[in-house]
RNA sequence: GGUUCCGUAGCUCAGCUGGAUAGAGCAACGCCCUUCUAAGGCGUGGGUCCUGCGUUCGAAUCGCAGCGGAAUCACCA
């Protein structure tokens, strides 16, 4: 049982017995003592002075007195204005750190067989170019909030819904013919994702020269600019030539068809790389070239229900005013389907592989009216998770010069930015000296692992919802609140516990009691116990930052209590074996902490 | 114009389910390695919590109005 329970009972125990009232649990406020207070728990007397019809310093009397008659956790209490200040025995936190001790997944719920199943949506690249800033973003927080969803007990399925047909791809296809001269990734060693990308650029730069070139013609022939460029962009000869592309690729021309495979496989290996790196995963893959059909049987299918109407030109749409909101296309005249359409066939293809309780799609904020109507049609059409369906929300990745655009070469990308972090994390290992004695693959694996934890964490403690902006010019920061200040305690803690098991030092099953603690020692398994809170709140809110808060918050602290107080040097040995357990449990817990946001903890760095 | 989101120290951000004197990091300055990893610890300075009104014993937190910024309101995906 958690202490706060155990003392709500108590408080409302004493109520009772004091002022002959019944509360109810919610009046009982709880909370941490504030650093600068002494005590553990702070009891918020103000809704009790009506029953009490007393002032609230002699209320808070009272109460404290009861508690420290009647409730053997409490050892002593103090009380400042309306606030009862309660401190807990030595003893109760010797035996909390107990049962974290005993449990290798503190905090971490498991699945039963009945728990809700949970589907997350995340990544969802186009095959035209490789992953950017943005798709880190998101490829963390989706990883780290299916970690966080699977820790409070659901089951998680990760999936990537992949863009690979459109417009898009057939304009790096087009480049490709025609400028590539059958350049491959073997023949270029370039990644795949990457020698893509460059056609797409490169068809970019010939069409722009071209509508440049029949806007001066047509500017000369007597157009205005406005009017010129207009003509000039529908008639380029390069994308109608794309256009004829996608309209082959999608009669299922075999040569098109047979050239796009080739290209998006090329991306796919690409992308796996990255992901790789990244440490991300999938559980299931959806195409949009398998989804984009389906979607628009759904359609006719709730057409025929009378939950969409046909416009007279043969357009298809759901007329949402009701809800505050607009009409929405759902097919075109011609038939073809819309983003909207796509993502309705996804969803169905999805419930019929998967029994979703919960649908989360990790998706930009530039988004959030698409899931809004998203979320009322699948509603419309039957699915029960529509109407509940989580937009995780995040806000966009900017330079200081403002948006990062891909067809102006001012994006980030992925690959190049993991290069550079790990790179400088290999640097500054040097200059430190922390490589002496390592092997070269060990000094690599640290420093892909804390230049990767330094860049993850530098994404992950900012609250989803906020647009960041990224500097390139100014290195991701290594001291302060930062992944590798964390990673640096784990491995600080490593080292001890390494140091205790070379002198013969073990650390037993249960800790004995009858020790007296420090505040600060009794502060960090109070903080090591509301990991379990800080989980479910995380996961409540859909949340990640707040682990990774948490895990600045403990290690902070830890090392507070390292510069502070001898391990391995002090001379009582009943509390040397105790702040060794503590220690290993500060480790346990960060390691699950910084293990729920993706990111990994070095043994030394 | 409608909708949604954001506004806290010079900068980057916590705190927001109402509670005590609003916290960290970076940057600046000063101190601490013959002692378990100094990627660390300690200290100093730095604030109209965008503004106003309201609710409350109590508001950075809740409500309303306004100001500033972002996104979106496509037969693009």
């Amino acid at each position: 049982m958690k202490i706060e329970d155990k003392l709500t009972a108590s408080v409302l125990k004493g109520i009772k017995e004091l002022y002959g009232q019944e509360v109810p649990e919610k009046m009982v406020q709880l909370q941490k003592t504030k650093k600068e207070f002494e005590g553990h728990l702070t009891l918020v007397v103000f809704p009790f002075l009506k029953m009490s019809k007393k002032g609230p310093e002699q209320t808070a009397q009272e109460i404290g007195e009861y508690l420290k008659q009647n409730e053997p956790a409490i050892a002593s209490y103090n009380v400042i204005k309306g606030f009862l200040n309660l401190t807990i025995a030595s003893d109760v936190w010797v035996e909390l750190l107990n049962r974290i001790h005993a449990d290798a997944q503190w905090g971490i719920q498991k699945a039963e067989a009945d728990a809700p199943l949970v589907m997350i949506e995340y990544s969802s690249p186009n095959t035209n170019k490789p992953l950017h800033l943005g798709h880190v973003r998101n490829n963390l927080l989706g990883n780290a909030l299916a970690n966080v969803m699977a820790a409070n007990g659901n089951k998680v399925v990760k999936t990537n819904i992949v863009n690979d047909r459109g417009i898009h791809i057939c304009k790096s296809m087009l480049a490709w013919l025609k400028y590539g001269n059958g350049e491959t990734p073997e023949s270029s060693g370039k990644k795949g994702d990457h020698l893509i990308g460059d056609y797409y650029v490169a068809f970019d730069k010939h069409y722009k020269a071209e509508v440049k070139e029949l806007m001066a013609k047509y500017q000369a022939e007597g157009m205005n600019e406005e009017e010129a460029k207009t003509k000039a962009e529908a008639e380029s000869p390069l994308m109608q030539e794309a256009r004829e592309m996608l309209r082959k690729w999608e009669a299922n021309d075999p040569e098109v068809r047979a050239l796009w495979k080739k290209m998006n496989d090329w991306v796919y290996a690409g992308f796996d790389e990255t992901y790789k790196m990244m440490g991300v995963s999938f559980d299931k893959i959806y195409y949009e070239s398998q989804t984009y059909l389906e979607g628009k049987e759904k359609v006719l299918e709730g057409l025929e229900k009378g939950l969409f109407y046909r416009k007279e030109d043969g357009s298809v749409w759901a007329d949402l005013t009701k809800e505050g909101l607009d009409h929405k296309l759902l097919l075109r005249a011609d038939g073809t389907s819309v983003y909207m359409t796509q993502d309705i066939g996804t969803a169905k293809l999805r419930f019929q592989d998967y029994p979703i309780n919960k649908m989360i799609y990790v998706v930009g904020n530039e988004q959030n009216y698409h899931f809004q109507v998203l979320s009322i049609l699948l509603d419309r059409l039957g699915f029960e998770w529509g109407k509940d369906l989580v937009h995780f929300s995040y806000g966009m990745v900017e330079l200081p010069e403002g948006k990062m655009k891909s067809r102006e070469g001012t994006v980030v990308d992925a690959d190049d930015l993991m290069e550079a972090m790990i790179e400088t994390a290999k640097e500054t290992s040097s200059e430190l000296g922390k490589l002496d004695g390592l092997t070269l693959e060990e000094a690599d694996d640290i420093a892909r692992i804390v230049g990767l934890g330094a860049l993850k964490y530098f994404i992950l403690k900012v609250d989803a919802r906020k647009n960041m902006t990224f500097n390139p010019k100014e290195s991701i920061d290594f001291n302060g609140n930062t992944g590798p200040f964390i990673q640096y305690t784990y491995a600080r803690i490593q080292s001890i516990l390494r140091k205790a098991a070379e002198a013969g030092i073990t650390i037993p099953a249960v800790i004995p009691t009858g020790i007296e603690l420090s505040t600060k020692e009794e502060g960090l398994i109070q903080m090591l116990a509301d990991f379990t809170n800080v989980v479910k709140q995380a996961g409540g809110d859909y949340n990640p930052s707040i682990i990774a808060n948490y895990a600045y918050d403990l290690v902070k602290e830890y090392n507070q209590f390292y510069h502070d107080f001898s391990i391995l040097r002090e001379e009582n040995e009943a509390l040397k074996i105790f702040r060794l357990a503590l220690s290993q449990n500060v480790g346990k817990v960060v390691k699950l902490a910084m293990g729920l946001l993706g990111i990994e903890v070095p043994e030394r760095m």
